[in-house]
DNA sequence: CAAATAGTGTCTCTAAGACAATATCAC
DNA sequence: GTGATATTGTCTTAGAGACACTATTTG
């Protein structure tokens, strides 16, 4: 055929074409240790963080991630890379946006697909290798500015990274930031940083990805607390119990040893009446 | 610094790297001809789709799009292919999410970042140019059968095209898609249109897009069609007029010549209270 | 029992949906 | 006046939010 043809002779290595990564935001909540054994501990939103060990941005911090390799569709890539520099597998990778901007990365003309997901609680220890020299959870305190700007600040321990982006536009629930001062981040991992965060937050409500912050049997107090930290608003526990009834299945189980009434364990619901339903609407 | 030295020899060309096109959903709402001068119009969801005039699919019909530029930002790309192809000057692009399944450009490897946008109705009539040998309107006609199976029937005049298209994933309120039978359509673009819909239909409830569907003046039952054709719900007049009338702003203007009763035109209102509220939530 | 968290009952208010009634044009 | 669409009013009901109360554990 003449389209045979046309394949056979055609080099698409004549064209000019940009290198492609994947870099991923990885959150979960941590808790940290109560002062008495009678308190439930706090929670905090935290992201996953790998120490470049390579050439550019060598030895500051940065998301996840790397370069797409032939035959791997780009989900594929993001996990890969994940695990590779972590030792961490995550669950499903919800895509945030692409990166385009020219001269974001200084060794070229590099695109990149930011992806995020959730780990539930002390899942794991992070450790870093590959290109990475260390990995490390990081509390996320995002604190809105007048003026669209967003200050991020990000901590482990000691050290403490301050960043700051401004809303650039928030068509279509989608929010998308320029970096103002990158806080010694790499790239423009400050920017992606804030709307992962907001896609995180947007799609919350939905709670779609709520139950991937927590291990296959939790309380519903458990469930209430990861819905605060994400959303960053107060709910009353006798509604948020009635709006996520219909999620959950109960357990025979109960928690122990707490000083106080113990709680019942759930699990997420297999058939959850949501997910049928978007798929109706959505044809 | 080391950092330059680093920067100097690196050759980002001597790594395996991808090319990069867009590909552009643009979809309007048509109004077919009464059969009386006294009814108003039946709307139709159209979308905007070119006939290839190069290898591969060549004369097959496809979604405008192109590859990327160096120096170029993916938005501004999506953009520029369709004035190129069309001659069409869209709204604000909506991006919905990126196909990198290796195979699904015969030519090799090659990532599509795909784009959706609405036009207001009538606002031209496509043109065909450089890549494409033609372009032209076709009615949307999504309908979903069972086993998660969805048929396309896109229609212009006399010319058909039937796809069938199967649900993969649908999280985080994205649906992906997978072909079964293109109908003709070229690449994956059959997968794409799917998607596309779905982000529509999705996002149409935030009241986002709605707007730009429309000229600049419009009455509440332009605004209340296109919600319906869109969303594919009906909706009672009185119910929506008070979910829209924050939205919106009342002209002096009133529509004229109809056999009935005039109605009155609005403007969409600038600082719509969505949007600071949705601002605010995402951070 | 005191302290702390788990869990339930119920009131109010708002918004969505359904339905009905009235208004105003071209012919 | 007739037939069409435009526009407003109101009843019902489901759900979100607020608040108050009861239950059950450990030390």
């Amino acid at each position: 055929m003449e389209e045979q043809e046309f394949l056979k002779t055609y080099d698409i290595t004549k064209y000019d074409r940009p290198s492609v990564t994947a870099d991923i935001a990885i959150f979960a909540i941590r808790s940290r240790e109560p002062d008495s054994y009678r308190h439930d501990p706090e929670r905090s939103l935290s992201i996953l963080l790998v120490r470049r060990g390579n050439h550019p941005f060598k030895d500051c911090w940065a998301l996840p991630g790397g370069f797409l390799k032939r035959g791997e569709r780009i989900e594929d890539c993001a996990a890969r890379e994940v695990e590779e520099e972590t030792g961490v597998r995550p669950n499903a990778l919800m895509a945030v946006s692409v990166f385009s901007e020219p001269g974001r990365d200084p060794r070229g003309w590099i695109l990149s697909q930011l992806f995020a997901s959730v780990l539930p609680d002390g899942a794991f220890r992070p450790k870093g290798g590959d290109d990475a020299a260390e990995a490390s959870w990081f509390t996320v305190d995002p604190e809105p500015e007048p003026g669209g700007i967003l200050r991020l600040r990000l901590s482990c321990g000691e050290r403490e990274i301050n960043a700051r982006v401004r809303t650039l536009d928030s068509r279509f629930g989608h929010t998308s930031y320029a970096v103002i001062d990158s806080g010694g981040l790499a790239f423009d991992h400050a920017a992606m940083i804030a709307s992962a965060l907001s896609a995180l937050r947007a799609r919350a409500r939905s709670f779609d990805m709520i139950f991937d912050f927590l291990p296959g049997r939790f309380t519903l107090t458990d469930l209430q607390r990861v819905w605060e930290t994400v959303t960053g608003e107060p709910v009353q526990s006798a509604n948020f119990r009635r709006k996520t009834a219909d999620l959950v299945t109960e357990t025979d189980a109960v928690t122990e040893g707490a000083g106080h009434r113990p709680a019942r364990l759930y699990e997420r619901r297999q058939t959850k009446p949501t997910e049928t339903r978007t798929a109706q609407k959505g044809e």
